[in-house]
DNA sequence: CTAAGTGTTGAAAC
DNA sequence: AGTTTCAACACTTA
């Protein structure tokens, strides 16, 4: 997936696709992609305007008339792209909004791990997932203070406690890779036992990485595209997520890859400090 | 053939 | 009871 960064660019991507437009028809080719009531689904959204696309942290909110907001979260693959109504199936095509001009908007997600569900306007915070997400980076609530609040609390290694959404919500694989190197913190440090300094250090790295991926369209390290079909531009800044076995590009030791709570892990052990 | 892959979730294990 | 870990989801690519 797209992370906080990547979800952005294809919010914006969106919009000028699909703003105004009136549902003519759902189609669920792989109805599992939906939560919730699926009857409900499609014929709720018959005759439907969409009038904005919203975001927090990784989840999509589609606005629609009468109250309406699809709540869409592309997991690891999920995207959209906007084809002519006649247009042939992809085969990972999974759900279809058709529009009353013959367009479409294609939900197409390779492994099937993308959801969406149809709630209230307003109702977002009861919805699963989105009810116990914590702050958005580059927010005004997260502050030095919330940050080394909630990180005293936490016992765990430093990597699964940023990818912890409930913490900060927004932040994936790749974007803590990304700032553990850069505030110099080994993914392995035990939360509590960093220094309140560092927190506050960490925190200014992952706005300042956050504002730059959504400024360069986000990271394209997969399939990753956005509603156009474009990639996006920061995986050319990237320093060490995929980098292992390479130099770092501080102190030209080699860059090691380990799992981290199942997930894959990139760090500098020269460079990175390990607080325990 | 095997392993790994941008994420979340619910259940199991502490 | 709160916190943390882990398998599961489904499929492609290296």
């Amino acid at each position: 997936m797209p992370e906080m960064p990547e979800v952005e660019t294809v919010r914006r991507s969106l919009i000028p696709l699909v703003k105004g437009k009136i549902i003519k028809k759902v189609t669920l080719w792989y109805p599992n992609i939906v939560t919730g009531d699926r009857d409900k689904f499609v014929s709720e959204l018959k005759g439907k305007k969409i009038i904005d696309v919203d975001r927090y942290a990784k989840f999509l909110l589609i606005r629609l008339s009468d109250n309406l907001t699809i709540v869409s979260h592309l997991r690891m693959e999920g995207k959209y792209h906007l084809v002519l109504s006649d247009a042939p199936k992809d085969k990972h095509d999974h759900v279809e909004f058709e529009f009353t001009d013959g367009t479409a908007l294609r939900y197409n997600d390779v492994r099937k791990f993308g959801r969406m569900q149809l709630i209230d306007t307003g109702t977002e915070r009861q919805t699963t997932g989105i009810g116990k997400l914590g702050v958005e980076p580059n927010s005004a609530e997260f502050t030095d203070q919330y940050f080394i609040s909630e990180l005293k609390k936490k016992k765990k290694n430093i990597k699964n406690t940023l990818l912890d959404q409930t913490i900060i919500a927004g932040l994936g694989n790749i974007y803590v890779d990304e700032v553990l190197w850069k505030s110099k913190i080994h993914p392995l440090s035990i939360a509590n036992k960093i220094p309140d300094d560092k927190i506050s250090e960490l925190r200014k790295v992952i706005n300042k990485e956050i504002k730059l991926a959504i400024e360069k369209h986000g990271t394209t390290v997969h399939t990753y595209l956005d509603a156009n079909g474009e990639a996006g531009g920061f995986q050319n800044y990237l320093e060490v997520y995929g980098h292992g076995g390479e130099e770092c590009p501080v102190c030209g030791n080699t860059l090691e890859k380990i799992k981290v709570n199942g997930r894959g892990t990139v760090f500098c052990p020269t460079c990175q400090v390990i607080y325990k």
